[in-house]
DNA sequence: GTTGAGCGTT
């Protein structure tokens, strides 16, 4: 058995990894050392350049197809993060996992304490002394349009955002506060990442795909499907628009690809001067809340069943099924407010996500890698963490849900 | 016509 040398970085301790009888070294192999890591490069002798490894398809092929893997050294390659230019280039990146796992960028901001009198203009006007405002809002009676004392501010940079966010305001005559938006909180954290992995996790146990379908809350009656269209088609293939009517405030957009619907979940676009959130089309928690199971029908025309609806709210649990493996149940059937209930944090440890670095289980690697999910330490009744309880109703299929290792992205 | 802590959408 031929053996390839890899090591971290360059010049650290390489270690010694098998390679396949055909040659190749299987990347799972790789992860399995060195967690998070996505390719090989190595030290080229004659030119002194670094060389990339051959990869394909969860394979890396030896730069040599006589010598093989040869004498090289080779040191991992990691995914980039924050990797994007500049803030304002955002809207025009295509690579949706860059998309998810960086999150540094301008959030709509709260503004508090606005006089009666504050228009959308003055507010504007007020703003643009700090650098570009995208968007800005007063949110206002329906029936009088009298101002209700706070709005809404985009800038175009994470500057002019954190000197915003740093200074006292006073505008047109009354100070004013700004803030990171409490329904924000969440969104601006990375472990928005992990929620769409559990997603994923849950969606794919119960063999049903990842929904192609967003929410897309704070719309205004100006905003047609033609414009959502247009604007959601610049990150991938729309296929459906839907605006219920009368008009509610918010619409819905299917796109070809789940991973770009997904990507896009948690964050705020302005489509003609508005600021729209997109979120997961999936139901709130109280209407979900049904013993018959509710059918969530997404692109793909299947739905699935939820049940085991426990009435002290949602919680996600974790627990063996048959032949060892272990099940994951989400009781309520909303994932991002049993996130927000738990602060974003997963209480039990039920759920490992460790980093590429100071992970010692091979099943358990960072972004881009494999997520396990594990009762062994799950025994807190209080975080919702009961072994045994019932699981999914998806009684026909039979299967258990395993997520030991759940490949994503 | 008033007011002064909050938090935009299923």
């Amino acid at each position: 058995m031929d053996f390839v040398q890899v090591s971290e970085e360059e010049g650290d301790e390489p270690i010694e990894l098998p390679a396949e009888e055909d040659g190749t070294l299987l990347l799972s192999t790789l992860q399995a050392q060195f967690p998070g890591s996505c390719g090989l490069k190595y030290r080229n002798m004659d030119t002194k350049a670094v060389r990339g490894v051959r990869s394909n398809e969860g394979r890396l092929f030896p730069p040599s197809v006589d010598s093989g893997w040869g004498e090289y050294i080779y040191f991992c390659v990691f995914p980039k993060e924050n990797k994007r230019k500049s803030d304002d280039n955002l809207e025009n990146s295509t690579a949706k996992t860059k998309r998810i796992e960086t999150r540094l960028r301008c959030t709509d901001l709260i503004v508090l304490g606005l006089p009666w009198k504050t228009t959308e203009d003055s507010l504007r006007e007020y703003f643009e002394s700090y650098g570009e405002v995208l968007m800005a809002q007063i949110k206002k009676d329906v029936k009088s349009g009298q101002s209700k004392g706070f709005g809404f501010v985009r800038f175009g940079s994470y500057d002019a955002q954190m000197r915003v966010l740093s200074n006292r305001h006073l505008i047109d005559g009354r100070w004013c506060e700004v803030k990171v938006p409490n329904s924000k909180v969440m969104h601006t954290h990375i472990q928005v990442y992990y929620v769409i992995k559990l997603i994923k996790i849950v969606l794919q146990g119960v063999g049903h795909q990842v929904p192609c379908k967003v929410f897309v809350g704070r719309c205004t009656e100006d905003i047609n499907s033609d414009d959502l269209r247009e604007y959601f088609s610049k990150f991938g293939e729309v296929t459906d628009v839907f605006i219920p009517r009368p008009f509610r405030a918010f619409s819905f957009v299917t796109f070809f690809d789940p991973d770009v619907a997904q990507s896009l979940c948690g964050e705020d676009h302005i489509i003609k001067g508005v600021s729209v959130h997109v979120s997961n089309a999936a139901p709130k928690a109280e209407q979900s809340r049904s013993h018959q199971g509710q059918n969530y029908n997404y692109s793909s025309g299947n739905s699935y069943g939820m049940h085991s609806y426990h009435p002290q709210g949602n919680h996600m649990t974790s627990h063996p099924g048959r032949s060892g493996h272990h099940r994951v149940t989400f009781q309520g059937g909303n994932f991002l407010s049993w996130m927000a209930q738990n602060g974003g944090h997963n209480a039990n440890n039920n759920v490992n996500y460790g980093g590429r670095k100071g992970s010692n289980n091979p099943n358990n690697s960072g972004p881009g890698g494999m997520i396990k999910v594990d009762n062994s330490s799950c025994n807190d009744q209080q975080n919702g963490c009961a072994p045994g309880n019932a699981g999914w109703s998806n009684q026909s299929s039979g299967s258990q849900n395993s997520v030991e290792k759940s490949n994503f992205l």
